[in-house]
DNA sequence: TTGAAAGCGCTAACAA
DNA sequence: TTGTTAGCGCTTTCAA
């Protein structure tokens, strides 16, 4: 191994003045600057990071906390997580990844023996059981994702509640009054996952203020499940004319699902999932999205942990808000569509084909029917 | 921060006691032993990984290269990540994230500034630019999958190539005599990564020798690239009546497009899935399969890797032998199969709707019909 | 503008 | 069985 003072006897200087180089702690004439790079390169000179670590206190290296729990879609996590470590790497920052297994006690581990400067946790739950930790440690975190409550933390997030909102304000707008929710798999919500919770809640609150009838549905991502799942909302509410898509895992399946019941997207169903980039696109025909910023929230993760490791202060919470991209499925006709919904002899035995989903978590409810209203026009 | 020496205060010994008693490589005595672990235990001790490091010239980090390129299915390659690093954990050792953006520069960084005790490799390349870097770095790296040549290497890696080959030969005696091969997305291909190479040219071999004509076709995870691909391999070959699927994304897929064609699942095709566990079981109707153990992969590449970094001497390649898991999808009787395709009545005006797929990069190749054979038991 | 030297917190001879 | 002490490779004060 070849160490600082190699360098320094190479080039014919202190080891301080190799380390000052290095630094950039403190000026150094162009000659001896260019003497002491010369020598590194020709000896090929990496400096410890473990010792300097010990001298510094600094280790250059940011712990992820991934914890790959049931439900969630990994490929989603993996952008945010690939940004993350994109970001990370632009800064000089290594990034050390923790998953499940380690828990709290992991993240207690790494914190203490100060294999890291710094937390990125990811998968957040309401009352995520890290939180109070994070609190109490030394060095500084960022959550992707909120719990209940933010005060002492940095949380980056993704307004699911307005994305939530904003899915059913597009639909009442082009005059849909039956709106069904598809989720997450059931264990995401018994979790209180942040994300799912609130892209339900804003959901479900929008529903109520716009007087709209909605059923919520939570579903796992295989073909058989979102069969069901879909042929559930419908047999509770063979009127509804919209679909809320809250789950990557299940967007390809949702298509063949109302085929099932012998409806067309967008002439019969209207159809807008909450989904990252590339995903919506791919439904066919294309599904119109409210666009999860997945790489945005890991670099802006990742922006956030570095002012505070430069010491500066941050907002407790960055929102980043939902943007609508307006596709293929919700070009349908709704005046069209209620008057063919209002004839019940359609698909009448498909409806009631599907049985009931069993331990929906989040349970089904519906609102009172609203009063037939003029549909406004589509903007 | 609290330090070794605070602890030995506190216990009123020598920090070199604390330091015996920590690392287990000194026999204390029961009594100082007690006296000290509770001191650590009061005063909340942890010992500084950095200076550690810079001690011993070990971080108790094992670095792990992903680089999530194009068309890989990232479920997939997740499983063995979390496997990696929960076999890590098991071993006190801690795993640092390296993606796409570092690269060969990024392995280099890390390995000079000693900032990893070794490597795993992953999604590795038939003439992978990291294996020359593998083969000069001090520090031991073991590949998960296998370059072209693995002199001088440590590779684990799943038996691929008679993955492939065992699909035929199951198909092959059940009595198929047209079998089609949907890969891996095309940039995979071009990349000459490892597994899919591998799995092909399998396939490929096998189908020689057992006088099978062949179809092979690249393919797209969407669902629309999947339709093309399968409908392609049918109007090539009409008379196909098995599927060798190696291509996770596309595997839900399948069921529709050869619904598309008219053609049901194990009827009038045999399907067999290369997979990891949970995938073949979702299709309906369940997918025959050729188990990929991703975890064990995971596993098994930390455990070589621990094994190197104490010095044993480990094989240079580790193949995990196929496992044939059978279900429903290849339930079909082939002589019910070859007589039905005879009928050139069957959907004709389906098979040539499709359009040939564009840069099929893999290209399309088929071998002369073989002269008919009285098929084989079923086994 | 540069050097010398005292740490950083820990490990591991060496000595008792 | 335990203590003393000299490192590990780097940073950073202090002094020139």
């Amino acid at each position: 191994m070849i160490t600082i003072c190699d360098v320094a006897r190479h080039a014919g200087v202190a080891t301080s003045t190799v380390s000052y180089v290095l630094t950039g702690k403190r000026p150094i004439s162009a000659a001896t600057r260019s003497r002491v790079l010369e020598s590194i390169r020709v000896l090929g000179y990496h400096p410890h990071a473990g010792a300097r670590g010990s001298a510094t206190s600094r280790t250059n290296v940011v712990a992820l906390a991934v914890p790959l729990r049931e439900g969630v879609y990994v490929p989603v996590l993996m952008r945010m997580v690939t940004a993350a470590v994109t970001a990370a790497r632009r800064h000089g920052l290594n990034v050390l990844l923790m998953t499940a297994d380690q828990g709290v006690d992991g993240l207690r581990g790494v914190a203490g023996s100060a294999q890291a400067d710094g937390f990125l946790v990811l998968d957040v739950e309401m009352n995520d059981e890290r939180v109070p930790l994070l609190r109490q440690l030394a060095q500084p975190s960022v959550l992707i994702g909120q719990p209940a409550t933010t005060a002492g933390l940095t949380c980056v997030d993704f307004d699911f509640e307005a994305a939530g909102a904003a899915c059913v304000e597009h639909l009442a707008d082009a005059g849909h009054r039956y709106i069904g929710f598809l989720g997450a798999p059931t264990p995401v919500y018994q979790r209180r996952t942040g994300f799912a919770h609130r892209a339900m809640v804003g959901f479900s609150a929008a529903a109520m203020r716009r007087g709209i009838t909605s059923t919520i549905m939570p579903t796992a991502g295989d073909h058989h499940s979102v069969l069901k799942a879909v042929q559930a909302l419908f047999r509770v509410h063979p009127s509804t004319t919209a679909l809320v898509v809250h789950n990557e895992a299940a967007l390809g399946w949702v298509g063949a699902g109302l085929r099932s019941l012998g409806r067309k997207v967008p002439e019969d169903v209207a159809v807008i999932a909450i989904c990252p980039d590339g995903l919506a696109e791919q439904a066919s025909p294309s599904f119109t999205s409210i666009r999860l910023p997945a790489e945005e929230l890991g670099r802006r993760a990742v922006e956030l942990l570095v002012a505070k490791l430069n010491g500066q202060t941050v907002p407790s919470l960055t929102l980043l808000e939902p943007e609508l991209a307006e596709r293929a499925s919700t070009a349908g006709v709704p005046g069209r569509m209620l008057a063919r919904r209002a004839n019940p002899a359609v698909n009448p035995e498909r409806v009631t084909a599907g049985r009931r989903p069993s331990r929906s978590g989040a349970g089904t409810r519906t609102l009172p029917p609203t009063p037939p209203v003029v549909p406004a026009p589509r903007t």
